[in-house]
DNA sequence: CGCCAGGCCTGCACGC
DNA sequence: TGCGTGCAGGCCTGGC
């Protein structure tokens, strides 16, 4: 579930749920996730009330007052709330018990996200600390961008999933956003002109809005929750449609690795 | 069996 | 020396 609109779809459902909410307990099943859970975090949790629940690129951010609860999903993990009490499946490896008896749960499978505790401003942390700017924000302009990139050579499509030059695009979301500004993912970053950034950022922005506004991707390993299901994965432009039609101009999509990744482009409509 | 998958970190060799 | 870069590999499970 998780690049950045993904995680906003979870945050703005899970928020009404949550916060005002005294947490009753919590369990942890598995404590190998990226990180080690730490060991007292159901303590932390326990008794504490949600402030707010906010995000910073893919982390989740639970106000507790007394410190913050700070969660990742990784590449396969999924947060929802249960309301029946069904039991806990194989990868769910992590439960939060609110006071109405709901719980919000974590489920995992590759256990690459994260679930820690920092005591204090989160955005001191030193996981982010060094992250760039909100793309959704004003911080996030062609400006920015053109700043971040003067003199590097790496490819924009790796550049834009470098959280330090924005926050929240990952794989999916940096192809489609390349598409919409027309630029060829290979190109230097370095070499964008001031009009081509400020069309890029627009473009990220403009992508990830859409995104969100259809309550994210819903890709293979997806289950249906609670009204969690999103839609945008009907509407990309480029990604995982190699060989299919530009829907802009009918050229065939082409995809290329890139750091051992895929890209999708539209060789007519993106140039080198 | 091998390959792939929405993330992100580390280590290495290399060039400037 | 110290950076940035482009790799490879690692962390895991599951689907094809």
């Amino acid at each position: 579930m998780p690049e950045l609109p993904e995680v906003e779809t979870t945050r703005r459902g899970l928020e009404p749920l949550l916060v005002g909410r005294r947490i009753r307990t919590a369990v942890v099943r598995n404590r190998a996730m990226r990180q080690p859970v730490p060991r007292g975090l159901p303590q932390r949790l326990q008794g504490a009330t949600v402030r707010a629940l906010g995000r910073r690129g893919k982390y989740l951010l639970f106000d507790c007052g007394t410190g913050t609860l700070i969660l990742h999903l990784g590449m396969s993990g999924r947060l929802w709330v249960v309301r029946d009490g069904a039991a806990p499946a194989k990868h769910d490896h992590f439960d939060m018990v609110l006071d109405d008896g709901t719980i919000v749960r974590l489920r995992d499978p590759r256990r690459f996200g994260l679930v820690l505790w920092h005591a204090g401003d989160p955005l001191t942390h030193v996981l982010l600390a060094k992250i760039g700017p909100e793309p959704l924000s004003t911080d996030f302009d062609g400006a920015a961008l053109h700043a971040a990139t003067r003199g590097r050579s790496v490819a924009i499509k790796h550049a834009l999933m470098d959280s330090h030059v924005v926050a929240g695009v990952g794989n999916i979301y940096a192809s489609e956003a390349l598409h919409r500004a027309a630029i060829h993912p290979g190109t230097a970053a370095g070499k964008l002109s001031h009009a081509s950034c400020e069309a890029l950022a627009q473009a990220v922005r403009e992508t990830l809005e859409i995104a969100i506004r259809a309550g994210g991707s819903s890709l293979r390993d997806y289950v249906s929750s609670d009204g969690l299901a999103g839609n945008y994965q009907n509407e990309f432009l480029v990604y995982d449609r190699a060989g299919l039609p530009c829907r802009r101009c009918g050229a065939k999509i082409r995809e290329i690795r890139q750091g051992q990744r895929s890209s999708f482009y539209c060789s007519r409509c993106q140039k080198a």
